[in-house]
DNA sequence: CCTTATCCGGAAGGATTCCCTCCGGTTACT
DNA sequence: AGTAACCGGAGGGAATCCTTCCGGATAAGG
């Protein structure tokens, strides 16, 4: 909405590194770690850190805000894709710290949760990004990729399991493993494969996930 | 191997509680949950904790031996019942905090991995328990219930994913939900479920996942 | 019932960790 | 070169955590 293009360029360069390293440390271990850590990680000291961002809470507000948009540009260029949309929203499921930090704060961590529905912003874009994946879901099923069992709650909450599990033991597991381990997953989603599944398929309501 | 059986009876209730507790809360949060809230959830002050373990070591290597010996007896008892052990073994995947606790500190955490490496006792009972878990997997291949582009690395990895991420976001989520999930994610593994998996089968080695 | 060895609870000291401010020095822009 | 904006990290203060210690309670045995 505004312009707060007031920044000297070695200012801007520092924040964004800022918000990169907060990104991916917060996707790996949470959003309690250190500030001196994440500071450190972006090449900074915690001056740096506490001038761009007065507390904890603005600088959590500011990865939402950005990692949900980022995803949201993902998922509507797969929606854009047609039918294919389905899979190649899941290619980019690898190695993108947004979805990592996403998933996990707005499913798991109750915290950032809190965070992102005081914000009106954040909330917009995860609500818009939730009715995008709705219609993936949708469309995967009527093509016959997706299981018809399951609902778009199904599918986010597995999937952030998963995702968030690999990347808290990063380093851990060799790297070869989590395409493997996802691709295991994905089976389980498809047609076909298999049992009954007990209860009934989460929907996402659509704001189940999102309350 | 020592009959410890000098502790009087209050004290050795005491001592149950304290690792049934302790057991939990590791699995729930790892194993660096503050000593005090240990004690508060088995009943007891910080000092009977403190006299019956000298230090967290103590009380984690205590917990490691006593869950991997409730899940050896599981895995064996699985094994006896022929060809449908596979089956039932997974059935005693959930609410099993033995197994919360065993799969999250075997796969996931360096810190607990290495008291089990250090001791033993603990070390012994794993090794058996893989061992046991890996003829269980093969079962169910020749029986054509588990997929065969898989090997038992695989299986205990995916599953410690899925089950440790449910079990950190204890509460977070309706408890309708794990069954769900681990259907699904079962189902990934399940004969003809899909796609080619990319990389090799992981193989327990026996120790890549004890090393 | 009474003695006594054993055990219990939780207050509190000491150590560690973390948050955040502040200021002398540095860097980008004109 | 001059100046306004920015940087780094030391350090005060608060919070948390580990561990010890001891007056009081409790089970076992006669």
């Amino acid at each position: 909405m505004t312009e707060p293009q007031a920044l000297r360029i070695d200012a801007r360069r520092n924040r964004d590194q800022i918000v990169a390293a907060a990104k991916t440390l917060f996707a790996e271990r949470g959003a309690d770690v250190p500030m001196e850590e994440i500071a450190r990680r972006a090449g900074v000291g915690v001056g740096t850190l506490y001038r761009r961002f007065p507390d904890r809470e603005a600088l959590v507000r500011e990865v939402a805000r950005e990692s949900l948009a980022v995803l949201l540009t993902h998922a509507n260029r797969a929606q854009a894709d047609g039918g294919q949309g389905w899979e190649s929203f899941l290619g980019v499921l690898e190695n993108l710290p947004d979805l990592w930090f996403t998933l996990r704060s707005t499913v798991l961590s109750p915290a950032i949760r809190t965070v992102i529905l005081d914000d009106p912003e954040a909330l917009a874009t995860a609500q818009e990004l939730l009715s995008v994946i709705n219609g993936l879901v949708r469309a995967g099923q009527q093509a016959g990729t997706l299981r018809p069992d399951v609902d778009t709650g199904d599918v986010v909450i597995l999937i952030t399991l998963v995702i968030s599990g690999l990347r808290a033991s990063a380093g851990a597991l060799p790297d070869t493993v989590h395409a493997r381990m996802l691709a295991l997953t994905l089976d389980g989603l498809r047609t076909g494969s298999g049992s009954t599944l007990p209860g009934k398929p989460l929907t996402p309501d659509p704001m189940d996930l999102l309350r």
